[in-house]
DNA sequence: GCCCAGGAGTGTG
DNA sequence: CACACTCATGGG
């Protein structure tokens, strides 16, 4: 809401970006950094067109949707979380872990729990914030990073980081690739789930194992296959909902890449 | 009650 | 590397 008036979320990071109030720079800050306001959605779209046609007439109509960059220790333990689990109960493990160990911000909200915290719980308190079997992960992950050691990863190109976030319990391609995404914002990262599986194959017709379909995305769609992946996514589950579909599949002789 | 969930770890072929 | 099986529990 801005003045009363219901704005997209697009308009509204344009106002406050444009708006260089000095009491208004923290929120400019927040809204540059972690709704990745500055970036170029215009641009990102043709680059994604240009690479593959059949995509262009329904990305204008994602204009709104966007990346966000969270922090990347919270990504990392949340997407952890996420694994086999619904969004609704994502959701309540991650607030109660905050309710437990994070710092209270006010009477309903509690921020995400620092390392340094969450490393006093046991394994058996974190099964009682619902953790269930990613109690474990969660626990032996807390022993072995600290604030330094993703500092030093926000240095590490794609690959690499790739590579030394697989070798954290609880983390594999998947999780892996949406952290570098999400948390480490590597706009080349295209992590595949069952949606991005499904679009996958319904769209283009392709099936594989991880790494074939990550590299057939990676080369279709090339340094921004992260929105790829987030329109693809959101297409996919727009589709399973209400049988609404913006993207056609592949097929006819206008889309190919000459 | 039943089925599924924005998967990962482990063991085996 | 690819597959099958197991994992603990809440939501729809």
């Amino acid at each position: 809401m801005i003045g009363g008036r219901a704005v997209s979320l697009r308009e509204a990071s344009h106002s406050i970006v444009a708006d260089s109030r000095p009491d208004n720079d923290g929120l400019r800050d927040i809204v540059l950094t972690y709704l990745r306001a500055g970036d170029d959605i215009a641009a990102i779209q043709r680059a994604i067109s240009e690479r593959d046609r059949s995509l262009a007439p329904g990305l204008a109509s994602f204009e709104g949707l966007r990346l966000v960059k969270t922090d990347e220790w919270e990504c990392l333990v949340s997407y952890i979380l996420a694994t086999y689990a619904n969004v609704p109960r994502i959701s309540k493990m991650v607030s109660s872990l905050a309710s437990a160990y994070g710092k209270r911000i006010d009477s309903e909200f509690n921020a995400f729990p620092t390392m340094r915290r969450l490393r006093e719980a046991s394994v058996e308190d974190l099964e009682r914030c619902g953790l269930g079997y990613r109690a474990r992960y969660v626990h032996d992950l807390c022993q072995q990073v600290d604030a330094r050691r993703i500092e030093s990863m926000r240095r590490l190109g794609y690959d690499d980081l790739r590579e030394e976030l697989l070798g954290f319990p609880g983390v594999g391609n998947k999780v892996a690739d949406c952290v570098a995404l999400f948390g480490f914002g590597k706009l080349e990262s295209f992590p595949i789930d069952v949606w991005i599986e499904r679009a996958l194959a319904r769209m283009y017709g392709i099936r594989g194992s991880y790494r074939e379909l990550r590299e057939f995305a990676q080369d279709r769609f090339g340094p921004y296959a992260g929105y790829a992946q987030e329109y693809l996514y959101h297409n996919e589950r727009e589709l399973s909902r209400s049988g609404t579909c913006r993207f056609m599949r592949r097929g006819g002789s206008s889309d190919r890449i000459p």
